[in-house]
DNA sequence: GAAATAGTGTCTCTTAGACACTATTTC
DNA sequence: GAAATAGTGTCTAAGAGACACTATTTC
């Protein structure tokens, strides 16, 4: 294993690694990613946030604060999803990137008053090419860690009806769910406790408020999956 | 989101992302990870087998390279894991490392003549802390993804018995599974297919080969799992 | 025949999904 | 009361796990 010298024969220049974060709330029944203005050389008028990273810092570090300063707020949540290092085009120039998920709910994204702009990621602007595809694997994968862990909670405020909470499910596995199995499903892995409040939006019976409180009741693991 | 220029204001040196892999091998029942030996400076002995990232390389074809080129053979699946940006020290000197997995049967990993060495995962040397890191989280993500794909099949040469397959979940999940469930659910997946042959291994009834052939009976996904 | 390993039939229990219902609100 | 939304009870079908069995080999 040679330690290798940073020599650069190569022609591209070397450049810091990029930080590029997808930043998604719910909105009316739509995932929405927020997307920051490219400056005026640039080929795409929006952009994914990103920054350089500068050496001693940590890449978890960085996406967090690069997530607060767009945002204006901290968001629920942030998590790595992978890097990028195709040969496609990234405004930083770097030969790699790292994308990052960050979650925020509908409430608060709703309070949002920035430069960067929400868009429907079923209905987004021309982005640059490895932006495009980070996009795309982080919504892959924020499907994929759907049901190993409990995220979909950081799209919802504190506390919140259970028809919300399905139809964030819904949204991010794009498939209706059955409400009757959804709840039993839920009540068994004890995620949820029921909350004094009731909502009464518009007609029909209001609903009960609960807020995320996971009990550590963890039943046994059953089964295999064979995933094709 | 300024495009910035890539100044040097921080004491560390710039140094290009390493690529590190995670070659592993179902071995006796463990499984085992290829390390490769340290240049006589390092402080440990031991190290994954890595290589700094030159501009205009793409991530995945360097570790595909760099997997064959450690194992004198292509290994059966080689993908991305996480890339590990955290503050700890990595032999490379480099602020941010790119993780990989990378598969390999035990009849292959036989064969295996070369510098490294293969390892028990639960018997380790000391390895420098990045990388120790990056052997958790490749191990971690390869339990996770174990129902999302067929990636055990990768463990095991072209034709293979129904028992040694189970070995490999259960090496791999790190608990028993139940043979005749584990069966009928391989059998619902049709992911493999009997061949003609039969294997005699010692004493005990001969078990017929199987081979990896999935068919595209896809059936509709069923059920909501809330992890904890 | 004993020991060892491969492979199967049947029962039970859990649970996802369908269906149909009750409950509570606004209009 | 009609419409709309929240929430529940019961049945069915699929499948995971237990158990016990049969099948085929070596010694």
């Amino acid at each position: 294993m040679p330690a290798r010298t940073a020599s650069t024969r190569s022609s591209a220049p070397r450049v810091a690694p990029s930080i590029d974060v997808v930043i998604l709330a719910p909105r009316e029944r739509k995932l929405v990613v927020l997307l920051a203005r490219g400056p005026a050389k640039s080929r795409e008028r929006w952009q994914l946030p990103w920054r350089s990273l500068k050496p001693d810092e940590t890449i978890d570090g960085e996406a967090v604060k690069l997530a607060r300063k767009t945002l204006g707020t901290a968001p629920a949540l942030v998590e790595q999803v992978a890097a990028f290092g195709d040969g496609r085009r990234h405004p930083s120039g770097a030969a790699l990137s790292v994308a990052f998920l960050a979650l925020i709910d509908a409430d608060t994204s709703a309070g949002f008053k920035g430069d960067a702009s929400w868009f429907a990621v079923n209905d987004l602007p021309p982005l640059p090419p490895r932006q495009r595809g980070m996009l795309e694997g982080v919504l892959t994968s924020l499907r994929a860690r759907l049901d190993q862990g409990p995220i979909a909670f950081h799209l919802l405020p504190p506390t919140f009806t259970l028809t919300q909470l399905q139809e964030i499910y819904e949204l991010l596995l794009g498939r209706r769910l059955h409400k009757a199995s959804f709840r039993r499903s839920l009540h068994a892995a004890w995620l949820v406790e029921p909350t004094e409040e009731w909502r009464s939006e518009g007609r029909g019976r209001p609903a009960q408020l609960f807020r995320y409180a996971p009990k550590k009741r963890r039943g046994g693991r059953r089964g295999v999956r064979f995933g094709g």
